[in-house]
DNA sequence: CGTGTAAGGAATTCTGACACG
DNA sequence: CGTGTAAGGAATTCTGACACG
């Protein structure tokens, strides 16, 4: 079901070597709610996915325009609930397909 | 190119929840070569790939078999030359239908 | 051969805070 | 607001070795 993208399974410091963001930036992107790491162990380390390595560039980017970390986030949560909203869809074809009357 | 299924990017500590395998176990499959992880850092800890969990977890079936590690080596090694022969294959049909004389 | 374990050191990660702007 | 940095501690990882079998 989950596929490897969206696994978490990287530590803070690969993640910044894939980003080329400082530790300081993903974890504070984090605090600002834009990403939501898992955390493991007692030390309650961070794991990142691909995923979210890919929502970090896609941020990096709307930073270097200037766009501030509240409208980042914004813009994520619609992305989000239109891929939501896309699946629904999509399962509800398949529902249709398979069991029209139940 | 690389998917995220052969990215190295994740650390032992993880391979081993993934994988269940002891660390001790995780280093001695690659110090017999049935895996390769990636070096990193000046310490040199180790980055793995989805592809070296799998392969991991097939160590572990074969082991519990009774098979030995160098027998598994042997089976793994047979099946990358195979993967190669069917990859070359494809880019031969590939190649013999675009440009049958170049 | 395959695996566990204790040992000492090095590198990683964590948090809360102060700084600048 | 967004980011850097020094600080102290905790958890991770590394290697080489001894043990058992």
């Amino acid at each position: 079901m989950t596929s490897y993208k969206e696994k978490k399974v990287i530590s803070i410091g690969i993640v910044s070597e894939l980003t080329g963001l400082s530790l300081r930036k993903i974890r504070y992107y984090e605090e600002r709610g834009l990403i939501t790491p898992e955390r493991i162990g007692n030390g309650g380390s961070r794991r990142y996915s691909f995923a979210d390595v890919e929502t970090l560039m896609k941020i990096a980017e709307k930073r270097e325009e200037g766009v501030q970390t509240s409208e980042i986030k914004k813009e994520l949560v619609k992305e989000r609930n239109q891929k939501q909203v896309r699946n629904q869809m999509i399962r509800g074809q398949i529902n249709a397909h398979f069991n029209i009357r139940k």
